[in-house]
DNA sequence: CCGTAGAATGAGAACGAATCTCAGTTGGGG
DNA sequence: CCCCAACTGAGATTCGTTCTCATTCTACGG
């Protein structure tokens, strides 16, 4: 019944950036940025959204800062919509979390459940995973619904 | 504690396409190729996975037919992974369920919960949202592990 | 302090999944 | 049968993403 790795550094901040660096990468100006402008999101965000904040970095670097920060397992690419990739601090590094999506609007906001209720569904997914043969290793969910903002215009 | 729908016509087959053509649509032999396709998958598929099967239905009109089903509500369009597009009956037709995602093959396939255990699941789901000021109308999970194929060689 | 090998960068080309275009074809209600 | 909107198919087009390669950093040994 446990499977679910323990809740990670919570805080953010510099341990990101270090973790960046044990995995053998160098802390570029382009790799700062992109984690400081992950931090500051509430949810899985678009390169393109990326670009428009981060004005300085090329789309080539900020692409390839992405897909390096995905291998070192400091960023993970989640949740693609439309073709359109988003992308967010892994779970290693913020903390296991499910998504809200607006299905008016498309926002995604990350939610964090109480332990007691991520441990039930951890329990159910295992139960699930095992039944067909499968080692759980993690699982992803993803809430569907209207958010305030849409619901009253 | 309710929200989910209760679990449709489990039996696929013909009312698929009566569902497509309530909509208004003309059950073309395309459409119709593509419904028994998607009908004969375990699991959510990739449309070239679809025109592989489908060696006489053109790409273009295969990705016209998915369009349209999916806006029909037969078809899904879920999970994309590598900015390539998955597709399935969609809930409303094929009854409710989870994925289980094999982080070494890839391979996707569904599984349906007990009806106890996804209502403890829908339950907090809704917890989750309303926390967040969500009216939540679905939920989907994706169990990411190594199926058994792939963890003994 | 250089010098240097290996990393990283940036501009643009290339790629590929998906969508669009448009002239020709279908098919089902009348 | 007829008709006309719905549908089709080949190819062009779009656009997010990745690749290329010449240039620029950067860490490190001498
Ligand atoms: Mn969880
Ligand atoms: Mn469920
Ligand atoms: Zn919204
Ligand atoms: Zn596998």
């Amino acid at each position: 019944m446990t499977g679910r790795p323990t809740v990670p550094t919570a805080e953010p901040g510099e341990s990101v950036l270090r973790r960046a660096a044990d995995a053998g990468l160098r802390l570029t100006r382009a790799r700062r940025a992109v984690v400081a402008a992950l931090e500051a999101c509430t949810g899985p965000t678009t390169a393109a959204d990326l670009a428009e904040r981060l004005a300085d970095v090329p789309i080539s670097s900020l692409y390839r800062s992405l897909a390096v920060l995905v291998d070192a397992g400091v960023v993970a690419r989640v949740h693609e919509t439309e073709g359109i990739a988003r992308f967010e601090l892994a779970e290693a590094v913020a903390g296991h979390h499910h998504h809200l999506v607006c299905r008016s609007c498309g926002t995604v906001i990350d939610v964090r459940p109480t332990p007691s209720a991520d441990d039930t569904v951890a329990g159910i997914v295992e139960a699930e995973a095992a039944r067909h043969g499968f080692t759980a290793t993690g699982h992803h969910v993803d809430i569907e619904g209207v958010c305030a903002a849409c619901r009253t215009p």
